[in-house]
DNA sequence: TTTCTTTTTACAAAGTTTTTACAAGCTCGG
DNA sequence: CCGAGCTTGTAAAAACTTTGTAAAAAGAAA
């Protein structure tokens, strides 16, 4: 399960500054050298980016990721957030943004970053 | 309980000189600056916003941003109007007006401004 | 078993909302 | 005009909620 594409489909890669994300080999480089992910921390960072820009709620995450539904009480998926921004080393910042009270959302490199003080409550993206 | 709207629905974005309001994906910009607001003061200014122009009376903003009901005594509806203002910047006097012994009005950024002097009471809109 | 991955647990830290306490402002009768 | 009585403004603290983190436990694969 996951977000991994069925065959024949193919999904264009991802790729910025320092990040590419091969869809079809489940595979990211980082400045050129690939990332050692786990199934779900793949899964994971697949779906963020396949919605880069977007806000994705927890709800969803969980819901895509992990198929929990509903009212699920789990730490899982911080726990896997924080694993992949240790992975992403310095750009973990900025590309894994939280939304409090939301989700998550992953940046482009270059990705205009207004926002001033605190929180904002931007565009959702994906539904569970 | 916000005031966003159910999906499927798409309410047209308020937009004056300097403030926009994305009913849909729920933001607000400040002079293309996002503006950093929390929930339940997104959900404030959206139905101050939506009803630009109208006095709507305390009461019907404590029931609709926050469920209360009735006899409630809380200053929590000043103190998150106060932290509106203050997002609002040099904007704040001009948005959001107080109707003394009603609720509040935001007002477009061109706006009649005729200050009723002694007993004239405009319309309220929106009731609890 | 040994090793690697995933989930849970138990707090810590950060962010948000509400309450509290009092200052300041408005209205109206005298 | 003056001041009592109400309403609103404000700052700060308290209460509550959500997210971050480390470490242990549980599960899976080799």
């Amino acid at each position: 399960m996951g977000s991994g594409q069925a065959a024949g489909k193919s999904i264009p890669p991802y790729r910025d500054e320092h990040l590419k994300i091969d869809f079809d080999q489940e595979a990211a480089l980082l400045d050129d050298g690939r990332m050692a992910l786990t199934r779900k921390e793949y899964d994971l960072l697949a779906l963020l980016v396949e919605h880069a820009g977007e806000i994705i709620p927890r709800e969803a995450l969980l819901m895509r990721v992990w198929g929990y539904g509903g009212e699920v009480k789990t730490r899982t998926l911080d726990v896997h957030i924080r694993r992949l921004r240790k992975k992403l080393g310095q750009f973990a910042e900025q590309y894994i943004e939280t939304i409090f009270g939301i989700g998550y959302r992953f940046q482009p490199y270059h990705a205009p970053r207004f926002m001033q003080s605190g929180s904002a409550k931007p565009a959702v993206a994906v539904t569970a």
